[in-house]
DNA sequence: TATGAATGAGCATTCATTCAT
DNA sequence: CATGAATGAATGCTCATTCAT
């Protein structure tokens, strides 16, 4: 019995450390990218931030890169829940803006600096060409569907070609709110602006 | 009388020496910028594709950082001439959309890559603090102006925060263009969309 | 009981390791500074002499600089121990200089070129001003303790200002003891001459 | 005759010219050696400090070197012209002693910096082993002559090994010079008391 | 699993010197 | 004689990564 139990015990706990580690190293990444950037970065500095040795890093990202790219793809997955939440599949167009730019917004706030840091280096990484999509870019694929969608239901114009306005709205989108954070705009001055903006450039005629 | 012209001659071909390396530097410089980035681009590589020793490098140039932002300035003056030259004073809203799309699309053409490496980098340089405002957002500034304009002239809606939809149009413009480039879309097809998507958002009542 | 002892083994083993290879980076350092001098020896070298990479100065002195003042000051406190150990509280004047003079002596032959090193270079080092009290000027400084103490027990000539003669005897030690040295007089010849000489000038009337 | 005197201008013109830039080229040196020390005067520094083109150093010298060495040689023989102003063949030893401090001092106050810029740099400048005899040491030898002098004229303590006590009196005098100068002590109490110390270490028994 | 000492390729920058003009 | 643009070897230092423990 007590062995059994000293045996589970340091049998699950053994089996925890790792994913410990791991998310002290993941969370403490995550601070310094956000922080300082990509390159002011060291993985030295995110294992001493985690409270780990320099070599732990290593033990769960191949490279610098690779955790550098974990934080944006996370980064990226939270948004997308922010706005799965958000978005309901029988919703108004007009609901649908307003519902994005709210997950947008509410996102920034409980992650202030996060969708920037992703932004900023990630297309600085793999200067050059490697790189695969920009995120900026997928959202714009997004908004494509959405249009299309919206075009087919009648309830958006349906004589704009929706990758290339697909593109436009997630520029303008990120530009407002990128510019809007900074100078301190109001959220519901944002979202109105813009909610009204995308209406009308895409309302059926 | 010959001596003098031939003192001159010389005077000013010596003169002449420095100012050509210079600009052998600065096209050798921008070509790798363009081609690799900022962090992947040593002084070194740039005096030697310039066809110049590297200290000649340091003749020009205190250090790395400013030569890449000479080169950034260099990008962003020779935009700003395209555009000035696309506009007219009495140009109406729909005018001055395409003239700008046209613009930029005309600069991407003759400078492939430029706008890219000028907007990527820039914001990595001066990671942290620094940074004055970047490209973009002076764009937005500037359509902010030019909405405001309109609105005043009741050829655009009133009823918008020229700020936020100013950031909105250069946001939607400048990512439908850089996709636009990237995925080889023609420019009739995009200036045709944004300008109509743009049109139909800002038109008045 | 054996894993434990073994533990401690093995964490002091790799405890030990950084020390080990600071010191053999302090001899190499010392050992190339004697021979080559503080300009022509370089960090690598110091390193490479060590048997170890370039990277691990760095774990040891933040800068070339620092190892160096840390070699300087090293020899400081060593010819000070030298000194403390030959010289007796109650010592006669005539038994200090002798007892001095065997000192600088044997630190000398120890150390061969140590002091000279560590004196000449020193003063290049902050080249300009920051420069604190350079090693010779600080014996005078004892000296003229030493010299006031024999004034007030009646044992040296109260008339003379102790500040300039203290500075007049370290001068006078140093330089004859250099240029003993380099010119392979004998010690007894040197002590003999030197002690009668301070004697003379400092015994009372 | 219009020719003529043309000629003789034009040629003791450009015979004087090459002189006029070399004492410019010394001046601006020294200067500048004794403000910064040997490693951080830059040739190129020199020559701007000249008002002449950087290549023009080289007309002169053929290296930094070669210059730094010219001034240690320039300064060490305009103190050997104040020293040998102040001795007269007949000169008791005490006299000797007093005019060699005031000579000493006099070219420090006439030329401040210079005796320990050329000092200093000196024994760095051939780290290593090349060097040649150090400045002290040449005045230690001179001294060891005077002493041996004196002791042949009874006017010095015959039992001493002149060569050592030479190096001994030139080790005194220089470093209560060196620290008398910074510590301002004034001249007066300075002579003072090392001639007093002196003359009671040497005068025959 | 965790550690951190060790590594060395790589970087930005300097500066004594040359040489075409 | 004078110039100063050009040079590139050399330097001090950093940091992502490895590996013995």
């Amino acid at each position: 019995m007590d062995s059994t139990s000293a045996n589970n015990e340091s049998k699950s706990r053994r089996a925890r450390r790792k994913p410990e580690s791991l998310s002290k190293i993941k969370s403490a990444a995550r601070k310094l990218f956000v922080e300082r950037g990509y390159d002011a970065t060291r993985p030295q500095d995110i294992a001493r931030e985690a409270g780990l040795g320099h070599g732990t890093f290593y033990l769960h990202y191949p490279d610098k890169r690779s955790c550098f790219l974990a934080f944006v793809e996370e980064a990226r997955q939270e948004l997308e829940e922010y706005l799965r939440l958000a978005r309901r599949p029988d919703q108004s167009l007009e609901d649908a803006i307003t519902a994005t730019l709210n997950a947008i917004r509410d996102y920034s706030d409980a992650h202030p600096g996060a969708l920037r840091a992703a932004l900023t280096d990630a297309s600085v990484i793999d200067a050059g060409e490697g790189q695969g999509v920009p995120m900026v870019a997928r959202w714009g694929q997004e908004w494509s569907d959405l249009i299309r969608g919206a075009a087919a239901q009648g309830e958006a114009c349906g004589t704009f070609n929706a990758e290339v306005i697909g593109q436009a709205v997630a520029g303008a989108l990120h530009q407002a709110a990128l510019e809007g954070a900074r100078s301190q705009e109001s959220r519901v001055e944002l979202a109105d602006n813009l909610s009204r903006f995308l209406l009308r450039a895409l309302r059926p005629d």
